[in-house]
DNA sequence: TTATATTATGAAAACGTTTTCATAATATCA
DNA sequence: TGATATTATGAAAACGTTTTCATAATATAA
């Protein structure tokens, strides 16, 4: 808080030698105002230097001209990105962003949501996250909200998100065409949405393909690092041979990496390697990361855009965004 | 803004059958209220689901709350490890972090800033960024602020932050000790005081070791992956020979090693790399980075720590943290 | 020209708290 | 027991805006 005590409207009106209401309506700029007072008022206001309190203000209005952001975790690579884009399509309008850390933890998310709405937030962007449909209809009865990399059933029209099965199909449906029939997958965690499409999508791929499923090539990870390392391990202990992983995002591939890396597996050589996102790092990955592109930085970006124009209260609907394949230096033809 | 009209301080004095004042007294309990009344107001707020009105609270009180927190980048692995470290030194208290992007650019920081003051930001905890030394003194007569990881002359006592020509010092030492004569360096960006700092330290140890100091194996980055790959082509392109490269962080080295890859050129068998920073990734290079390691978590836990101390009014002084050699396999001895 | 509609403006109420000030109730002391 | 100090409490002012309402000034229509 600002110690030298503050200029006010009433400081304003005296100096522009009108009503604090008048003041409030130039500053507005809702309501007509004489030209000759409005210029009074807009040199005073520069004169003093006044900056208007955000309580007075949001306790009159009723408006607090924030925006709540969730995301689950920050330093991560994709959920920051989104992060990149909210604050990219917020840039430059009243509205500001007040962020809060989900910790993909489903109590510390409620409750930092529950801290944002007290916080009087004019609308809410959460990305990813659990909570259930129910709980996020209620919500949005109560404060304009839209998910974000996240498709919730029975509430799609507030989710900006890529078709997860359907990427995920593309990046096997690849790994097919380069002649590998064995395709390990590791999945996300199990209790994620997200993760179930991916696999399903993986699936769908080698059904199409005529390909059996092999249960024994698929492993449950946490979309963490650390998760693809273990998975492998888990592969390999099985002794079932494959030729290629599709991790079922970019972080679990670098973990997979890791893993191959330690037992002289190379990579592509003896074993492609798919990931799943494209986080800014995928290309950096030695070698660098085949994977399917989220549109990471667009997805914040429409949400933003998206919530903007609900305030305003024009009734838009939600864009569909597209994944891509992003062919890079992972993955090769099955000799 | 919720929708539902609110349940306001009012109700629950009707419903407690006393008066707002001791209402509110009982909420903020810095002043005594007989043991009944503070029992009936408790059970009202929980039957009603009473949540007070934080801008009537800001507007009467004075204090927002609320601790802005300025980072340079959303999606920096090591600045982000920095602001969990806020969070979770914030969690728990009554005060709730407010994050701004100031992207590292000086106006963009200078902007996020000054929108988080308006918004009556309670304490300002700063990340890095260009801000000088008069501006930062200025700004800090005006709301209590924490610098984190950074060194500001004139400002120590409100910095928290590790030495880094000390850290570089030791980095370089280690490859040293490895026989490494030839080491190359690439530096931040130049107009970075950090970047000369970890040059410094580089240099010390070399004088110290009695080793030339060769120009031509420094070459200047700017701190992101790109500029690694840039810098060994530069490196390589004047001809000189070196058997290590120090890289002022590990995105740097991260980029440097993709380029020496595409060359052939293997770590550790034929160059030895070092990072700076330890971010999390560091440990999953293909080799695992030898680097040193910020601990950037606990840096964001000290800053929430002592601004909340001060916010207190406690005279606390800034804790000193150090970096520590991390070693791993991206480093071995020269032959 | 007069009656009526429109416009710009200021006064004052509202927003929901915290906090000062006055006072009734109670405790403490001689 | 009476006088005084202490305590708990409520009434009311304050915080700095926005917005409703009334009104004086002006424009428009007959």
């Amino acid at each position: 808080m600002l110690k030298k005590d503050a200029v006010t409207i009433d400081d304003i009106a005296r100096e522009a030698n009108v009503s604090i209401s008048t003041v409030s309506r130039v500053l507005r700029g809702n309501v007509k105002v004489s030209d000759s007072k409005r210029e009074a008022v807009l040199t005073a206001v520069a004169q003093l230097d006044y900056q208007p309190n955000v309580f007075a203000r949001g306790l009159a209005s009723g408006q607090s001209m924030a925006i709540g952001v969730l995301t689950q975790n920050f330093g991560s690579p994709f959920y920051d990105a989104i992060l990149q884009g909210v604050v990219k399509g917020l840039y430059g309008t009243d509205y500001f962003p007040i962020f809060a850390d989900g910790q993909w933890q489903p109590e510390i998310e409620y409750e930092a949501i529950m801290a944002m709405v007290q916080r009087q937030i004019d609308g809410l962007i959460i990305i990813g996250g659990f909570m259930t449909s129910n709980e996020l209809s209620q919500l949005s009865t109560q404060i304009p909200l839209i998910m974000v990399a996240r498709q919730v059933p029975d509430f799609e029209d507030h989710c900006i998100y890529i078709d997860n099965a359907t990427a995920s199909f593309k990046a096997t449906k690849y790994l097919l065409e380069l002649g590998h029939k064995r395709i390990a997958h590791i999945s996300g965690r199990a209790d994620h949405p997200d993760a179930a499409a991916r696999q399903q999508g993986y699936e769908m791929a080698l059904e199409e393909a005529g390909v059996d499923i092999i249960q024994g090539l698929i492993v449950e990870g946490n979309f963490r690092r650390q998760s693809g390392v273990l998975a492998v391990e888990t592969l390999l202990s099985r002794g079932i041979s494959f030729s290629a992983i599709f991790a079922a995002n970019d972080q679990m591939a670098y973990g997979t990496r890791l893993s191959l890396y330690r037992r002289g597996i190379r990579v592509p050589e003896d074993l492609s390697l798919m990931g799943f996102d494209d986080e800014p790092a995928a290309s950096f990955m030695i070698p660098p990361l085949t994977t399917v592109r989220q549109p990471a930085v667009e997805l914040g970006q429409e949400a933003a855009k998206v919530i903007l124009a609900r305030l305003r209260g024009e009734t838009v609907s939600i864009p569909r965004l597209e994944a891509e394949l992003v062919v890079r230096e992972s993955t090769r033809i099955h000799q």
